[in-house]
DNA sequence: GTAAAATTTTAGATTAATCTAAATTATGAA
DNA sequence: TTCATAATTTAGATTAATCTAAAATTTTAC
């Protein structure tokens, strides 16, 4: 596999984490998630397509060396990730977007030595799966909150976004990983919920918040 | 400071390297360095002159602002060697590249946080000083090898390139930093010189290869 | 001090990545 | 089915960084 740009690999990047259970993507919906004018990114499709990463000229679908460079771009980001947390003492909160920067150096030796420093981490700080060499993913038997029933009793494992300032909420909240919860109310109307944590802590989150779970 | 471009970085850390005891380079020397056409380094030199980067608008001479930024430089990419060496256990003659792209890795934290994990390191795996938070390089009193006086006793301390295809040279030769060696011979008409090294073996170095220490 | 040689700059083109505005195509609701 | 709205593509422009070819300038050598 030839050696992209960054900006080449920030849009996989972005498909591959915007596509649906058929492996699908929008347009518009890369247009919003980066920040660009829909014409930009027409016009950068016709190039990935181009360049033998998309399946199809006009559909948003990921090829299969579009998939592994994804994901491959996935585990650099979890792997720095784990390496500014354990190593240099960052926060969960501070390593997005260093990591987005370093996910684009390009030495496979790097990429190979680096986990093995850290011993063959399986989840970053945020709790969310290393992909292996070979861009594989385990199968977590985990459920996102909204999915969570009333007064069933989980375990906070992950959260679905890195981003500062969502983490920065839930530091103010108290939010763990580890900590054990449970749903004790769900507003159907408005999509909130009420938790209850390690059984001693009430917390309310709008539906906006309890989706990065 | 604001953020500058790889590209813009690379001009200003070769222009660095390139000035003579006056300061001074010519745009021909950083074309042949970059590989770059006399043309795009003229134009160049116009832009790095618009954003203060440049004393004057025609003579190549780093202004404070462009020799802080290529100072920092300098000392980024010889962290991050000293790192992948003592950290990630990569060989001398294996982090100049990787290094010249953790270099543009723009984060103040993580160049905060580099040097306090490493204990303050003062020299970069090829015994190359690495300047501090302010850009200050410590005296040395070292002297390049093609300054040695025939017979005096000195200690190889560092290498002025980390280039690999040199490196690799050096290690065929079995050259490492702190043996002591001194000159028995130097041929005026090539400039080429003989070493004992370690007082038990024999070297011989042309003059290109000597100017490199 | 002038002419040849070397160096630098200008002019015009190219490529990647972006934009706005306009045209086209697809979706979907009555 | 048809027409309005939404989504996408095309056309044309812009910016950073590069190139080649040609013009202008500076150096050097006699």
């Amino acid at each position: 596999m030839k050696n992209e740009s960054s900006t080449v690999e920030n849009y996989i990047k972005t498909i591959y984490s915007l596509c649906d259970k058929n492996g699908k993507t929008t347009v518009s919906a890369v247009a919003e998630r980066l920040q660009n004018n829909p014409a930009s990114v027409s016009n950068m499709v016709r190039r990935l397509h181009e360049k033998g990463l998309l399946e199809n000229k006009s559909k948003l679908i990921l090829s299969k060396e579009g998939n592994l460079l994804a994901r491959q771009l996935i585990r650099k980001h979890r792997l720095w990730e784990t390496f500014l947390v354990r190593v240099l003492n960052f926060k969960w909160e501070e390593v997005h977007d260093i990591a987005e920067q370093l996910e684009h150096v390009h030495s496979p030796l790097l990429t190979e030595r680096l986990p093995v420093f850290l011993e063959y981490p399986k989840f970053d700080p945020h709790g969310d799966p290393i992909p292996d060499k070979k861009g594989n993913l385990p199968d977590l038997n985990a459920i996102p909150l909204t999915e969570a029933e009333v007064d069933q009793l989980y375990i906070f494992r992950s959260v679905a976004t890195d981003k500062s300032d969502f983490l920065n909420y839930l530091n103010k909240k108290g939010l763990q990983l580890g900590q054990k919860w449970k749903v004790t109310e769900k507003e159907e109307f408005d999509g909130s919920v009420k938790l209850l944590i390690d059984e001693n802590r009430e917390v309310y989150f709008s539906e906006t918040v309890a989706q990065n779970f």
